[in-house]
DNA sequence: GCCAACGTTGGC
DNA sequence: GCCAACGTTGGC
């Protein structure tokens, strides 16, 4: 029986790589590299399936915003930045014959005309037990559920 | 720049 | 296994 499909939350720093830079992307796809957080990798690896959508939230800017919806276009493989010695990523502790970090592709799906505030979802009912609204939150893959992903694509209109 | 809230590391 | 010290994230 399939299951049905699921939802989640990526941040990315927008100076880093935005939602404009994934726009530019052959496909409009990228592969989500770099993230070395045990949590964030094992939602990758394990529960995010082909399809699944994905909001794309910037986070450490003036106003932090979920500015788009991608979807899973390739599931879990290793993260290669990782044996790369010259990336800002790299992790000794990973290696080809056994990955410590992995990532899967997203492609573009949308970009919001206008951002959503943290502030302003801040304000909405319906998102108020949202991973990101939590304080302290800093988990840069996390899962939404259906509600709040409806809610939050209702407010993108 | 400040600082709260984490996650990681390493001594014991 | 505990926990203090340290490093990082990320809103403000």
């Amino acid at each position: 029986m399939a299951k049905e499909p699921k939802f989640w939350l990526v941040k990315t720093e927008s100076t880093c790589f935005s939602v404009q830079d994934l726009a530019k992307q052959t496909k409009q796809t990228t592969c989500w590299s770099g993230v070395r957080n045990y949590q964030a990798r094992n939602f990758m690896r394990d529960e995010m399936k082909q399809g699944d959508q994905v909001l794309v939230y910037h986070s450490s800017t003036d106003e932090p915003a979920i500015v788009g919806v991608a979807r899973v276009a390739r599931e879990a493989y290793p993260d290669h930045t990782a044996w790369d010695k010259k990336d800002e990523h790299f992790d000794a502790a990973s290696t080809e014959d056994s990955p410590r970090w992995f990532m899967v592709d997203l492609q573009l799906e949308q970009i919001f005309k206008e951002p959503l505030p943290l502030a302003m979802l801040r304000s909405i009912p319906a998102l108020k037990n949202m991973e990101l609204l939590r304080k302290g939150s800093r988990l840069s893959v996390q899962p939404v559920r259906k509600s709040e992903f409806e809610a939050i694509m209702k407010l993108a209109k």
